[in-house]
DNA sequence: TTGGATGCAAAAGTTTTGCACGGTT
DNA sequence: AACCGTGCAAAACTTTTGCATCCAA
């Protein structure tokens, strides 16, 4: 099975919870947070304390299967799924819809940058936002 | 003076506790949390509340004053003078220090993205992170 | 004078931590 | 068996809020 190879792929140990949070992530196609992901998990009769919710989400950040994401507007962090081909999103600010934005106008961006400054860049986070067509008159 | 107008021309009163922090966030020249604002202010026998702290550049990145700004590894908020010609920042993970980079790569992307999407795009977060030569090796 | 700005204290929201116990390897 | 993962409770940290008072316009 897939999800159990990313763990075991990575030096994490295999274990219902952290396979419950991989699953919730697969399944959802927008960031989310450590919250909605303990909830999504109850729903589906898997307890879990939101200790280790954080404590999974940071491991396997450590790891690169998953990636932080923040939004200006949130003080909140979520955590999406690192999948290859990474996007980011475009946010309304008054109704906070999420859209996927295809391809990531950085990629060669980040890697000529590296060259530059010698840093070894190893991600980046880029938070678009506005207001979406339907919010745009009830600013 | 300069800083009064900043804040006459958007509306804001003009009181001692907004120029200090705006005298803050123009000395410094990466984004600052509101903890070190009231520090910096107290340094100067300037006393202030924390919760006026938040409500100030609340209500100063209202107006397009100041600029929320975030980076991935850390949950605060930060905020930076919103200068003509911004700018974003390259940040170590592990000595935490911050490289501003000249010139945004999304000026161009954002203006485009717009008329694509029909949104009305107010801004973005952009934050690039990695290793810096010196600590590269110590990962 | 009037409405917005501030201080204070309390609460809310988010994240981290220590320790005992349980589960994977 | 050894070590890492998890639950629980408490604490730490960050941000927000209500209300009384103060100050700029």
């Amino acid at each position: 099975m897939e999800i159990k190879d990313v763990l075991k792929n990575k030096g994490l140990k295999i274990t219902k919870k952290r396979i419950g949070i991989l699953k919730v992530l697969d399944m959802v196609e927008y960031p989310v947070d450590v919250l909605e992901i303990k909830d999504k998990l109850n729903d589906n009769d898997i307890e879990i304390n939101l200790s280790t919710v954080y404590r999974a989400l940071e491991d396997m950040a450590e790891v690169g299967i998953v990636n932080r994401v923040n939004f200006s507007s949130d003080t909140r962090v979520f955590y999406e799924l690192n999948r290859n081909g990474h996007h980011h999103y475009l946010h309304c600010l008054k109704c906070k819809a999420l859209v996927i934005i295809d391809g990531c106008p950085l990629d060669d961006y980040q890697e000529d940058l590296a060259k530059k400054t010698k840093y070894d860049l190893t991600g980046h986070n880029l938070d678009i936002y506005g207001y979406c067509p339907k919010c745009q008159d009830k600013k």
